[in-house]
DNA sequence: CTATACCGAGAAACCGCTTTCTCCTAGCCT
DNA sequence: AGGCTAGGAGAAAGCGGTTTCTCGGTATAG
């Protein structure tokens, strides 16, 4: 199907032709390599210019094996923090040149094998946010997929650069946040099962339980949404905690909304925690206490280690960022007769 | 360059190699094309899963003429809007099997003919939100650029789908609503003064105080950002106005946030209405009161009539959207003593 | 003045896939 | 049984570039 004789865009043989030399020629004026007659590139570019040619993109890749292109596969891009990431690393590729595809995998851990497969073979490289994908799909995957950047899935047995977040120190930090206004009885709010942030979250509270030993932690389902973290307000207040650690702000804030809902002030009632930092935390009712997280220097680093992998270059060493709390109103010493370790 | 032996990536010849058939019965099996014999079918299939071949995308677009990949071209991707649009579309297109690429002209109007032509070139199509564009520009390119779809950014003499928000009836709903409340001073936070969208708030706003005539309304440079919005508080106080319209949610958020630092109570001492209803507004204290747009509906229509357009039939009509007032907490009766008319 | 090196630019091969064109073979009809 | 038809699959020609290879011509050296 040889595409029904387009009026638009003129093909390098066409040039070649009116400018009355090779396409070689053409080729080579256009990619800078042309060393011989000044004027037979002048009337190169002259013609060029007549006929608005414009190399075709597709055809050039295929010759160069390489589309300038790398794709973005985040679990969801309706969420603050993947579109941090996305924002930055678009950014920072597209001021060398290079564009950025995405894919969002709609939280579906068992298509993104495929969906990350399908996506590599359009462009160059991939980078791959899958905190749930399976070790063993990622580890079969990875070799199929390089150049690839790992951001939030660290994996030694990968030989890729990773960019993370230790959630376990971050939540830690919260807890003890939590711990020293008071708090005795926290409810941690859970994110996906089978997530390694989740993981690695339920490890650092672990710890923590551990090391303080006066505690009494607890865990519930909740959620990645903001209406996940609406629909747990009454369990979280029929548990009788004093202070809550969402999963992450989007959790927080829609919690924030049901516990208002339902006629519980925060932080005077019940204090609330949330994660990432998104943009908008510090605006919510009241300022939501989390960890931040900078998403936009990780899409920067990131687009940084991809280039290096482009360029057969060694990239910079791997990067575990360490939340940090930002403490706002949403947090606060308990109030009397709660918080009591009641077994 | 005839890239260095791959190791990887078997091509659609080894295949055939392997498998004792022509590339051309090959390509016939994959493409669901092949009618002969259905032992030869099976082999082929076979040796090409033990070869993992997975047809080179870049090869097949050139063949194809087509990518089956759309741009999104929109001036800030870290803007909330911008994003629920792109999500919103990256999904629908996904279950039609294309992919989007996006770019983010970053605000810079000037650049943006350039950034799209290239973008243009390596997909089927391009969905433009460029509510910057001078009309000129737009019209120059739009005719190489098709397939086309324009969001926000209605143009009578440009044969393509458009998608848009009437902003202007918009302004003037929330303008109504605080007169209605009582306000007679009102200042409104421009946006970029070039923006399409920033003009028919202006129109809006003059047709509104024409109809009602005693009302004192004033505008002040705003910007498009939460930062521009914390900057503008006292510029705004200084007005002495009892009510202010942001340009969008992002620019209401900071001066929410400005307000607060300078000491001064939303709504009690003055009303802030935003534009956009973002996610995150009504989780702002206080709850933010602004105009609705549906992103998420835009972006999936965007998609519709990009699919129609792909496929060479008759996209839906065109769409403009009527904000919906959102009432919240941000907005309220005026204090006594201000807002009166003082010229 | 001729042999050699060099230089500029075109011819041709190739990237990997699709599709038209063509050819060969087997089946059918009379 | 022979001629015709249809169907299956390969050869080849693109798609639009890039790059290697090659060759004719000019300049330089002996």
């Amino acid at each position: 199907m040889h595409m029904g004789r387009r009026s638009s865009a003129a093909t390098i043989t066409e040039v070649a032709r009116a400018a009355e030399v090779s396409a070689a020629t053409v080729s080579r004026v256009f990619n800078n390599r042309f060393v011989g007659d000044p004027t037979v590139a002048e009337r190169v570019r002259r013609v060029a210019g007549e006929l608005a040619y414009t190399p075709n993109h597709t055809a050039r890749s295929l010759a160069l094996g390489k589309t300038r292109a790398v794709a973005l596969v985040v679990p969801d891009l309706a969420n603050p923090a993947f579109q941090a990431i996305l924002s930055s690393l678009s950014k920072a590729a597209s001021r060398d040149g290079y564009r950025v595809l995405v894919a969002d995998s709609e939280e579906s851990a068992v298509d993104e094998p495929l969906l990350v497969d399908e996506v590599r073979r359009r462009c160059d490289a991939v980078v791959l946010c899958a905190p749930r994908m399976p070790d063993a799909d990622l580890l079969s995957v990875a070799a199929r997929l390089e150049p690839l950047v790992l951001i939030n899935r660290p994996s030694p047995r990968i030989d890729a650069p990773s960019l993370s977040i230790d959630y376990g120190s971050g939540i830690r930090d919260l807890a003890q946040h939590l711990y020293e206004l008071g708090h005795r009885h926290i409810v941690f709010l859970e994110g996906p099962p089978g997530s390694l942030s989740n993981r690695q979250r339920l490890d650092g509270l672990a710890a923590f339980a551990h090391q303080v030993g006066d505690v009494r932690l607890e865990r519930r389902p909740g959620g990645v949404s903001t209406e996940d973290g609406v629909a747990t307000a009454e369990r979280v207040m029929a548990t009788g905690a004093t202070a809550v650690l969402a999963f992450n702000d989007l959790v927080a804030i829609g919690l924030l909304d049901g516990l208002h809902r339902l006629g519980a002030r925060v932080p005077q009632d019940i204090s609330v925690s949330g994660f990432d930092d998104i943009p908008f935390a510090k605006y919510t009712t009241p300022p939501l206490t989390t960890a931040s997280v900078p998403n936009t220097e990780l899409g920067t680093q990131a687009w940084h280690r991809m280039r290096a992998l482009l360029r057969g270059e060694e990239p910079d060493h791997n990067l575990v960022f360490e939340p940090r709390v930002e403490l706002r109103d949403s947090t606060a010493p308990p109030a009397r007769g709660r918080g009591r370790i009641t077994d």
